[in-house]
DNA sequence: TTATGATATTCAAATATATGAATATTTTTA
DNA sequence: TAAAAATATTCATATATTTGAATATCATAA
C-alpha cells in the first residue's frame, strides 16, 4: 500500500504510534530492545535513572499504542517490541538528525 | 553510529523530529512531499480541506525541526522533504499498523 | 501606489501530555 | 498468612500542543 493513500483512521493510528515514540525516555526504551531483547520495568528505570512509575507510564504507553509487548514472569513484567521493524525508524531518525 | 549509543541531545533531537511527524495531518504532508515533490501552502491546505493558518502551524513545525525545506518562489513557498529518507518512517509505522 | 493573492504571525481557548508522590495490586517467599 | 519485591494505577500539577479567527507581512500586477 502506498502511503499517499492511507486514509483519515489509518493516519491517526500511524499518528497515535508515532507519537508514543516521540519521546526522549521513549526512544531510550526502543533502543534497549533491538534485536529481540527483553527487558523489566525495574531494569528500564535503573538504567534510565527516572523514577519506577514515571517508567510504567513510559511502558504503558508504548504497550497501549502498539509499540511494545510484555509478558509476565513471576513477580517481573518483561517488555519487548511489538514489530522488530520499529528499530528502523528510531535509526532513521538518527540518520536525519546527524 | 548504532541507536543504543545515543546521548541525552541526540534522544531529544531525535524525539524532538518524531514529534513533528507524529500528527495526522503532518503524516498526510509528508506523504504528499514523497519522491522529491514541492507544494505550496495553499495546494497542501486545500488537498487537506483544513485552515490555511492551521496549514502554515503545521508546515512551519515540520520546517523547524528540520523535517521540511522552503524556498520562495514568488508569492508562494514551495515546500519539500529535506531528507528523501524521511518517507521511510511513514512507510515503515504504516507496514507496522497494518 | 494601491489592490490582490499568498503566506506567516499573534493570540486565546480547548485539549493533551508528562511527571512523580502516594497507593493499590500481583506474586513470591518466609 | 504476613512481609517483601515488582509492577500498575490514581491523582494532582505543570507544561505543551492544537486550532482557527484575526491580522500582519510579502510579492506581484494593475
Amino acid at each position: 500500500m502506498k502511503v499517499s493513500e492511507l486514509n483519515i483512521e489509518q493516519l491517526e493510528e500511524a499518528a497515535s504510534m508515532l507519537k508514543a515514540i516521540a519521546h526522549p525516555m521513549r526512544i531510550a526504551i526502543l533502543s534497549f530492545l533491538e534485536d529481540g531483547k527483553k527487558m523489566t520495568v525495574t531494569a528500564i528505570h535503573q538504567k534510565l535513572q527516572i523514577e519506577q512509575s514515571t517508567t510504567s507510564h513510559h511502558l504503558g504507553i508504548l504497550k497501549d499504542k502498539g509499540v511494545l509487548c510484555s509478558k509476565r514472569e513471576g513477580k517481573n513484567t518483561f517488555y519487548f517490541l511489538k514489530h522488530e521493524r520499529l528499530s528502523n525508524i528510531v535509526e532513521c531518525i538518527s540518520k536525519c538528525t546527524i
